[in-house]
DNA sequence: ACCAATCAATACCTTTAAAGTATGAAAAAG
DNA sequence: CTTTTTCATACTTTAAAGGTATTGATTGGT
């Protein structure tokens, strides 16, 4: 039994005449006359009665009929369905993302993302860096969130924003009084830094600049994340860096100031994704990341 | 599309393997490969990844072949289906009945049809003669029962038994003492008789009974149906004549003596339908009417 | 590094089956 | 009683699915 078997039946049965629905169909009538006979011989069911006036419906016919209906739409639905899927309009996107790019940026990103593809699940997986590249090469996610990346054969790292640097006070330190602070300010006071994890991350590359400064600073803490950092600052653990993400999060006492001499100072944002990955799901994302960069390129 | 290309890449993505997946479909590769392509450019929509090893699914894969089985189980479902409704097996029996033949002669006959044919769902319809005649040209119902028919060039009708007649009295009656009565007792008390509603019915076969022993009754009453017939003779208005299927409903009081002299004093009970019906649900409907005819005809 | 093995893709031919044309048979309508 | 309508049959054409042989690409084992 083919679909056309289905689509010729069920003209007939919407006609009730094998001549108006071999029309209907743009073929000639005798090869619908031999379909239809077809279809009955396979199924051994006499779905027509066939009278002077055209045909009528045997109950199995009646029966047929509906059941071919609910093929029909069915088919049709796969169709659309695997249409939308093969346009990444529909399906599943598996994200791994990491400590402070969930504050600010990872959220409007996604947004951008859902804007335009609302019936793509996407599905969040807290990850660090090792985790998220050992997920790609499974396949367990398709794009990664990450700050530092150093190059890999295999995954693709894309620069989705470079973000300057802030420093983080409490109101009753006496840089909060300030409306923005130099570099050097970081080697006379303790520093709360993170994450924890594996390096290089966010730590060496505030350690790096230092050092492009010419000291190297006193560290107080290194805690897991940035939100925990903040918490550390307000309650007087020392002064923290953070990247102008994290600013959003502004728990009471807490003064973010920007660098006046430290032009240079900015820590990166990337995703990550497997460099063979043609999926078009993963096509429809970076077009958003890259709706995203001509956003917030100013 | 077809239900070919369905089959195809179902075994394709079960397989993973062209090659296998042609070699199970008992065809060769390449006009495996043409298909699956043929099926891909059709839905604009990459489907497989080829690599050396084999292929594996995209998302879009995922989809469609996630579909494909729903439309296969469908398609399977509709054809066993159909069948089962060609052979009588599925679908719906309307029925017209009448007062007395529901009292025992017809779930009789229905239990056995139903013991075959689990799933077709029987609909009963209460209507006289001439409703039912009515109802079956114009297709509503496809079986109806009556006792009293006279013959129609359009309706086959069939006998299903000839019911010997019992003679109904409360047991204060006199005549109650005895273990079987004349008919011509008949000429000595009112008759409560029934049903009413058009003639020639049952009333006119009791008459008609009478008159070839001689004699015309007194009626004392005619009523609607058996049961109220009966209730009335237990209300002391007199005797009745029903047929044997009435006797199992036996209000206190009421005794049912059989007729020792009237040997031809029967009712048929007869059950009719279109000539022109040639459905299967019938034909298996006559065929259990013949399966208990067998068990009834001592 | 090369050779054999594996697998999908392509080219070309054969076979199957669906569509078209012409016509027939049966029954209803005028 | 003829005309029309409608489905069925016989025969031909055409389209498409299947088969055979071969190529190209990649992997894995000497």
């Amino acid at each position: 039994m083919d679909l056309r078997h289905l689509k010729y039946f069920i003209a007939v049965a919407e006609e009730l005449n094998i001549g108006r629905a071999a029309l209907r169909l743009h073929i000639s009538q005798p090869p619908l006359t031999r379909q239809i006979q077809q279809l009955e011989e396979e199924l051994d069911v006499q779905l027509l009665i066939r009278t002077p006036r055209g045909v009528e419906l045997t109950q199995a016919g009646e029966m047929f009929l509906e059941e071919a209906r609910n093929i029909r739409s069915l088919v049709e639905q796969a169709i659309e369905r695997t249409k939308r899927a093969g346009q990444g309009k529909l399906g599943r996107l598996d994200i791994g993302i990491f400590g402070t790019g969930i504050l600010n940026t990872i959220p409007k990103l996604l947004q951008l993302f859902r804007d335009d593809h609302p019936d793509v699940r996407v599905v969040l997986h807290t990850m660090t860096k090792n985790e998220q590249i050992e997920a790609l090469r499974q396949k367990r996610i398709t794009v990664g969130f990450n700050r530092i990346m150093s190059p890999l054969p295999d995954i693709t790292c894309e620069l989705i924003m470079r973000e300057p640097l802030f420093l983080a006070v409490h109101n009753s330190h006496p840089l909060s009084k300030n409306v923005s602070v130099s570099v050097k300010e970081l080697s006379k006071h303790p520093l709360v830094l993170f994450p924890t994890g594996p390096r290089p991350n966010f730590v060496d590359r505030v350690l790096e600049i230092c050092g492009h400064m010419g000291f190297i600073p006193e560290i107080s803490q290194i805690v897991g994340d940035a939100v925990t950092g903040v918490a550390l600052v307000a309650g007087g653990f020392g002064i923290s860096v953070v990247p102008e993400s994290v600013i959003t999060f502004k728990p009471p006492g807490i003064v973010y100031l920007p660098f006046d001499d430290w032009l240079t100072g900015k820590v990166d944002l990337s995703c990550i994704y497997r460099k063979d990955d043609e999926s078009p799901i993963l096509k429809a994302f970076l077009i958003a990341v890259n709706k995203f960069r001509e956003q917030h390129k100013g």
